[in-house]
Order: structure tokens, then C-alpha cells, then sequence
DNA sequence: CTCTATGATTTGGA
DNA sequence: TCCAAATCATAGAG
């Protein structure tokens, strides 16, 4: 932290715009685009907007004015000035009727030039509606006034009371930091120690008005030092061009970049050194992750974590398991299956794969995603005690679907043991599901502070995987569960170790298989272990949606095919994907349709860029049943029983399986859509199917046909099923979208068939699109 | 206060 | 210029 710390890069900063300041007081009547030649490139942290300069020449001047008008009658009737502003809010009788942009410019102009009593004087001045009307500027030269004279508890009131755009969190977090400890400083009669400095730290934290709630370890983000760890385990050596889009990524200078690496090359090789590392295998990085992660990763429910940090803990009575956090994402695992990154550890029971970026969940497992969750979100895990074997544990999470919401501080997903789940499941507590997810599970529970997104099936069916999953570093896999009937699915879920791509390559590939195994009669085991059948290949996607559904009536599902790249998805029963993505999947449905898993067994696969899926039902159906239909390399079939199976893909995309359908290995879907390929299907479909919306449509809600929802806050787009008249859902999401939901219409599907089998559920969701950032 | 982790710096070599 | 090695400085935790 310190040559490269933002903070010192103030300095500087502040004397251009010192410059900039000089000159507008000081040349109120020079051109100002002679100004803005001489000053060409202001800051961009200094909100000094150069059009505001530039694109009127009395502009400036009129500020100018406004600056001196205000401060002459701060300094010669500043009392009869004030009493005039506050007592008559309208202030246009007076000549320094200004709009709120000069008052900003003025602001600006004045604490960038570190004029402080100047600015104290001029917002004395102003009258008081101009006080109330909340542009940033005006509060942060506020801020920065009541700072400047000690009145403390009006600058945690605005710091608090407003929302300040990123670029003023540095300085405005500053002013917090130093008022907390002048404050105690004060208090104490002496100056403070680091120690004190620190307790002060943790005990005001920052506003999330003015933090962007991710919590920094050594100056450096966590989400930076995710991306340093996973272009760390690709390469170790990255190419100057590596390091430059890595410190573009990170927001870390290239030197911060280089001496990370560096540093990191240096404590690897000299494990002793420093580091109590338990670096047994050639791979320190990695086990050095997870141990950290193993700090990280006890519960703790911090109402102030931030974007995209997610805690994840599963109590048990196994020894944890830690997985590398990647996006900020932490988890706390016990007794079940975990897969570490780059790691494979056996899962029995019930697993939880946490990759940075995704969020895989079975029943018994759950993989958060932590890039895409947006806010800070807290997953609690209370896994059943028992080992998940097929039908008792029909408690299980189906899905959790976070939806990012600045809101969304955390959310704790508790989930009931499962041992007696058979015979009594907990009873469906309306108020702990949201009420946008029909299909929560009962016997989770769900807890957030904010908004709730979080959404559960109860598993109809019991589907195990077993096979190793490898996952792009960002791709998102996950494994709803299955149908509401009382079966579900139990999760063990073995995920071969993690290969994750370098950041900069986002064609890297990698692989999951699934694995599950049925046991008796719809329902599938753990414990099985089957040979892989089928494999699903996802590979690497634009950043387009994909979403294809395949239909899930009990009989095999046609082939799916895109047919244009543009229109992108035309599928019998599917939906496309993105150009170079090969979908490959073999689900045995027989298991899952048995026992009534109409309702919805699904697996939900998430997959970004570049991943591979492998899924290998132990029982695939007859190749007959397998739709033939693979067009080029271009083409997807997949045969499915009574379940459904529904995949989506994108680069910030989830892909999600229901009822896990059959998909044989030889079948390949590999969807070249553009980017804008989600969109066209939204748009494409949206007229039946869906359509953006806050809430899901009170059809689908009542079908219980709906896993996910957006929080109700969601900024971006929401989708959702406006017309009810599908019986299987679809969801479909566009990079802008955080969540999908809908239910897709046969009708819709059909068009969309080529094969006009059964329909299928779909449910897509959507991540945001900060993984394609990565 | 000590200890550890981690970012940055310095020094020397290729 | 990049790297390795040694070292320094500091944050965070106990």
C-alpha cells in the first residue's frame, strides 16, 4: 500500500485540479475552450465535468460570479444573507438565481482547490433549497466543510444519508476514517494508536454510501487478489500483456500487478519462509488459498460484507472442508463433498462447490457464485445430519438463486436436517420463502436482511453426481434439485479438479461430469457410482445467454438445433448457445421420472465462458431415444425421459437442467450465437413467454413451476413469464438481466422445436455481467 | 506487544 | 527490463 495506494495518488491529483480550480476563479473570462486545451485531461476523479466548462463560455463565468456574489455577501451581510435564504427558500428574487450545475461547479472548483473556508462561506451563502437539493458535489463539499470544521455529526449525517458515486468513496472515506479517530483523539486527550485507529475502524464501519462494500485485505481487494490467484494458477510467468489486462481488471497498477506476482512466486518458493503453508503438493498456491479460505470462511454473517462476498457455511459435524474462494465468495463446509479449487475432494453426501464465480447447488451441495452475487450475500448452509441417501433426505435446497441486489447484504440458507425430513419435513414456512419462489423447500430456511432471492424445490427426486466437474474459473454450475415430490436430489456431487483458465483466456475449457446414479425407483444415490455415460461440453461462450429446454415428459427429447447464428436459437426443444459451446449431456431420467418427479427435478447448470460440462447419468437412454438430430457442429440432441432438462449458457449465464434429462454423449450441442444472442431469444420468445417484470406471473407462481427470482430490486432487466400458459418454465436472461424467471410455454417451445417433443422447463438465470469481466 | 501475512522496495544478475 | 532474493513496512489478529 504504498506508493501504489490510491491515497497517494491524491496528491497529485489534487494539485491538477487545483489548477483547473485557479484558473476558473482566476480567468472567469478567458475562452474556456483555451482552457480546456490547456488542461486536457482533468482527473477523472475530479467531477469536473469539462463539458460544464467547455460548452457554454459564460458559463464559467457565471459560476465565477455566482462564487463572488455569494462570498461578497458571505463577507459584508452574511447574516442578512442567510436569514434571506432560509427564510425564503426561493432564492431566484435574488440575482444569484444559479442552477444547480454552477453551484456544483463552484463546489467543485473550491474543495478541489482545498479552499475550504472559501467553500465553507459560499455554502453559508446559498440558500437553503439549494442546500436540500442533493447534488453530490454540493454534499460532498458539504461533507467536506463539516469536516474541515469539526462538526461531526453532520458529516456522518450526509456520508450517511446519501449515496456518493464511486469516485468520491477514496476522499469521502477518508473524511469518515479521520473524523472517527479526531473524534476519539479528542475525546482521549491524546493521539491515537494503530491499535485504537483500528478498533475505531471496526467499530464505524464505512457507510455503503460511500463504500462499495468489498472488503479489502492488504489494500488489495479480495476480488483482485482472486484474479491474481487465478491467473497465478495458469501462469506464473503471465506475459506483460497478461499483467496489463490483469491490472485492468483488478484496478491494480501493472507494478502492483508485477510485484504480487513476484512476491507470490517468491513465498512459494521459500514456503518456509514466511509462510506456514502446507504446501505438500507442487501447487502451493493452491493449498495456500484454501487454508486462507479456511479463515475466511467461519460463518460469519457480516451484515457489512460487501458485493459479491458470500459466506458459506455448513455446519456439520465433519471436518470442513475449505474451498478457494474465488470472487469473493467463502465457504464453510463440513461433511460433505467439497470441491477445492483445483482439488477434488470426495463428496459423499451432500457437497458444496464453491468457485468463484459459481454458484453450483444440489440438494446437498451448494456452489455459490460469488463475482455475480452482487451484494454481500451470506449463505448458511446447515446441512442435514444425516447422510443424504435417496428418498430421506427430501429436504434438500433446490436452488438458490441469489439475485444481486445492492440491497442484498446477506442471506443465510439453512438447511433442515434431512434425517427426519422423510417422515415429517418441516412445514413450508411461507415467511421464510419469498414468496417469488414457489418451489422453495421446506425444509430450508431462509434468512436474509434484505431482500430475499433465495429459492428452493423441494426435490422430487434423488439424483446423484459423482463425476468430476471441471469448471472455468468463472462458469457457474448449478444443481437445483430436484422436483417437489418428496424425492430429491441428493447431492453428492465429485467434482474433479478445478481448472480454471487464465482470466486472459477465456476460451479455456473445462469439465464436469456428472455422475448419478439411481438407486431404486426415481431416485437416485449418492452412493452409486456409475461410469460416465454422457458428457456435457460446454465451451466456451460468447457473452451470450443461451438457454434451451428440453422437454421432460417422460419420453425422449428431439434434437435441438439452432439453426441461425443470429436467431440463435431454434431448437427442437432448446436453446441455443453461444458459437463455440458444445453441449454434451446424458442424464438418465429414468430414475427421476419414476417416481413422479413431474414436478421438477432439475439440475441447474451454470456455465460461463468457457466450460465443459460432463454429465453421465449411470443409465442413459437408448440411443433411438436420442433425437439424431445434430446438425454440424452446431447441434444439439438430447433425449429425454419424463424429466427436463434445461441449459443455459452465457458468459454470465447460468445454465440449469431439470429433471435431468438424457442427453447422450454423442450428442452435441454447440451453439455460435452472438452476443446478442440471449437477447434475441428474449426477444424472440418474449412475446409469449416472457417479458421484463418485476414479479413472476401469479400462473407461474401457482404452477410452482417458478426457481427463481429476481430480488425485487433488481436494476437491470427482469425477466419473467408473462403469459402462463407454458407448462414448462423457462427463463431467460440477457447479460443485463440478474434474473429470469419464466415459464416457457409449450407454445413457445414448439416454435422453437424442431422436433416438437414434449417441452421442457427452463429456468435461466442470469448472472451479472461483471464474470465477463473477468 | 508479538506474530503473521502481505505489499513494496532494494540489490544484484541475466 | 525482468527476475530472484533479501528486506522493509505495515495491517491485522491474538
Amino acid at each position: 500500500m504504498s506508493s501504489a495506494s490510491p491515497t497517494d495518488k491524491l496528491p497529485s491529483a489534487v494539485e491538477i485540479k487545483q489548477e483547473n480550480v485557479m484558473e476558473i476563479l482566476s480567468e472567469a473570462g478567458t475562452a474556456p475552450r483555451e482552457r480546456a486545451a490547456r488542461n486536457p485531461a482533468p482527473p477523472p476523479a475530479a467531477p469536473f465535468p469539462m463539458e460544464q466548462a467547455g460548452s457554454a463560455a459564460g458559463e464559467e463565468g457565471a459560476a465565477d460570479q455566482l462564487l463572488l456574489h455569494t462570498e461578497l455577501l458571505a463577507r459584508n451581510h452574511h447574516a442578512a444573507a442567510a436569514a434571506a435564504s432560509s427564510s425564503s427558500p426561493s432564492s431566484s428574487q435574488t440575482p444569484l438565481a444559479f442552477s444547480p450545475d454552477h453551484v456544483a461547479c463552484v463546489c467543485e472548483a473550491l474543495q478541489q482547490g482545498g479552499n475550504l473556508d472559501r467553500l465553507a462561506r459560499f455554502l453559508w451563502a446559498l440558500p437553503q433549497s439549494d442546500l436540500l437539493r442533493g447534488n453530490e458535489s454540493l454534499l460532498k463539499a458539504r461533507a467536506l466543510v463539516a469536516f474541515h470544521q469539526g462538526i461531526y455529526p453532520e458529516l456522518y449525517s450526509i456520508l450517511e444519508g446519501h449515496s456518493f458515486d464511486s469516485s468520491n468513496h477514496p476522499l469521502l472515506q477518508e473524511l469518515w476514517y479521520k473524523a472517527r479517530y479526531t473524534e476519539a483523539e479528542r475525546a482521549r486527550g491524546r493521539p491515537l494508536g494503530a491499535v485504537d485507529k483500528y478498533r475505531l475502524r471496526r467499530k464505524f464501519p464505512l457507510p455503503r454510501t460511500i463504500w462499495d462494500g468489498e472488503e479489502t485485505v492488504y489494500c488489495f481487494k479480495e476480488k483482485s487478489r482472486n484474479a491474481l490467484k487465478e491467473l497465478y494458477k495458469q501462469n506464473r510467468y503471465p506475459s506483460p500483456a497478461e499483467k496489463r489486462n490483469l491490472a485492468k481488471i483488478t484496478g491494480l497498477s501493472l507494478t502492483q500487478v508485477s510485484n504480487w506476482f513476484k512476491n507470490r512466486r517468491q513465498r512459494d518458493r521459500n514456503p518456509s519462509e514466511t509462510q506456514s503453508k502446507s504446501e505438500s503438493d507442487g501447487n502451493p498456491s493452491t493449498e495456500d488459498e484454501s487454508s486462507k479460505g479456511q479463515e475466511d470462511l467461519s460463518p460469519h454473517p457480516l451484515p457489512n460484507s460487501s458485493d459479491g462476498a458470500t459466506s458459506l457455511s455448513l455446519p456439520n459435524h465433519m471436518e470442513p472442508v475449505y474451498m478457494q474462494q474465488l470472487g469473493n465468495t467463502k465457504i464453510s463446509l463440513s461433511s460433505s463433498g467439497v470441491l477445492l479449487n483445483g482439488n477434488l475432494v470426495p463428496a459423499s453426501t451432500s457437497s458444496v462447490f464453491l468457485n468463484g464465480s459459481s454458484f453450483l447447488q444440489g440438494p446437498n451441495g451448494v456452489i455459490l457464485n460469488g463475482l455475480n452475487m452482487g451484494t454481500s450475500q451470506t449463505v448458511t448452509l446447515n446441512p442435514p445430519k444425516t447422510t443424504s441417501s435417496a428418498v430421506s433426505n427430501g429436504v434438500s435446497i433446490t436452488d438458490i438463486l441469489v439475485s444481486s441486489s445492492e440491497d442484498v447484504k446477506d442471506f443465510k440458507i439453512l438447511q433442515a436436517s434431512v434425517s427426519n425430513s422423510a417422515a415429517a419435513p418441516t412445514p413450508y414456512s411461507p415467511s421464510n420463502v419469498p414468496v417469488s419462489f414457489p418451489g422453495l423447500i421446506p425444509s430450508s430456511e431462509v434468512k436474509r436482511e434484505s431482500i430475499q432471492t433465495v429459492a428452493s424445490q423441494d426435490g422430487g427426486s434423488v439424483v446423484t453426481f459423482t463425476a468430476p466437474v471441471q469448471i472455468n474459473q468463472y462458469g457457474i454450475v448449478q444443481i437445483p434439485n430436484s422436483g417437489t415430490n418428496g424425492q430429491l436430489l441428493n447431492g453428492s456431487i465429485g467434482f474433479s479438479p478445478l481448472q480454471l483458465p487464465p482470466v486472459s483466456v477465456p476460451a479455456s475449457q473445462g469439465n464436469i461430469s456428472i455422475n448419478p446414479s439411481t438407486s431404486d425407483g426415481g431416485t437416485f444415490t449418492s452412493d452409486s457410482s456409475t461410469a460416465q455415460q454422457g458428457k456435457v461440453f460446454f465451451s466456451p461462450l460468447t457473452p451470450s445467454a443461451v438457454v434451451y429446454t428440453v422437454p421432460n415428459s417422460g419420453q425422449a427429447i428431439g434434437s435441438v438445433k439452432q439453426e441461425g447464428l443470429e436467431r440463435s436459437l431454434v431448437f427442437s426443444q432448446l436453446m441455443p448457445v453461444s458459437q463455440n459451446t458444445q453441449l454434451n449431456v446424458n442424464v438418465s431420467s429414468e430414475n427421476v421420472a419414476g417416481g413422479g418427479l413431474q414436478s421438477m427435478a432439475s439440475s441447474l447448470v451454470n456455465v460461463t465462458p468457457s466450460h465443459n460440462f460432463s454429465l453421465a447419468p449411470p443409465s442413459l437412454l437408448n440411443a433411438t431415444e436420442l433425437n439424431s438430430g445434430i446438425s454440424e457442429s452446431q447441434s444439439m440432441s438430447a433425449a429425454v425421459t419424463n424429466t427436463s432438462t434445461v441449459i443455459s449458457i452465457s458468459n454470465t449465464n447460468y445454465a440449469t437442467l431439470q429433471n435431468c434429462s438424457l442427453i447422450t454423449s454423442q450428442d452435441l450441442m454447440s451453439i455460435s450465437t452472438a452476443q446478442p444472442a440471449l437477447r434475441e431469444i428474449v426477444s424472440t420468445t418474449g412475446d409469449h413467454v416472457s417479458h421484463p417484470s418485476a414479479q413472476v406471473h401469479p400462473d407461474f407462481v401457482r404452477e410452482h413451476r417458478l426457481v427463481l427470482q429476481s430480488a425485487p430490486d433488481v436494476k437491470e432487466n427482469f425477466l419473467s413469464n408473462s403469459e402462463s400458459k407454458s407448462t414448462s418454465n423457462l427463463m431467460m436472461l440477457d447479460t443485463k438481466s440478474k434474473y429470469v424467471m419464466s415459464n416457457m410455454v409449450d407454445t413457445v417451445c414448439e416454435e422453437l422445436e424442431t422436433d416438437k417433443k414434449e417441452l421442457a422447463k427452463l429456468q435461466t438465470v442470469q448472472m451479472d455481467e461483471d464474470m465477463q469481466d473477468f
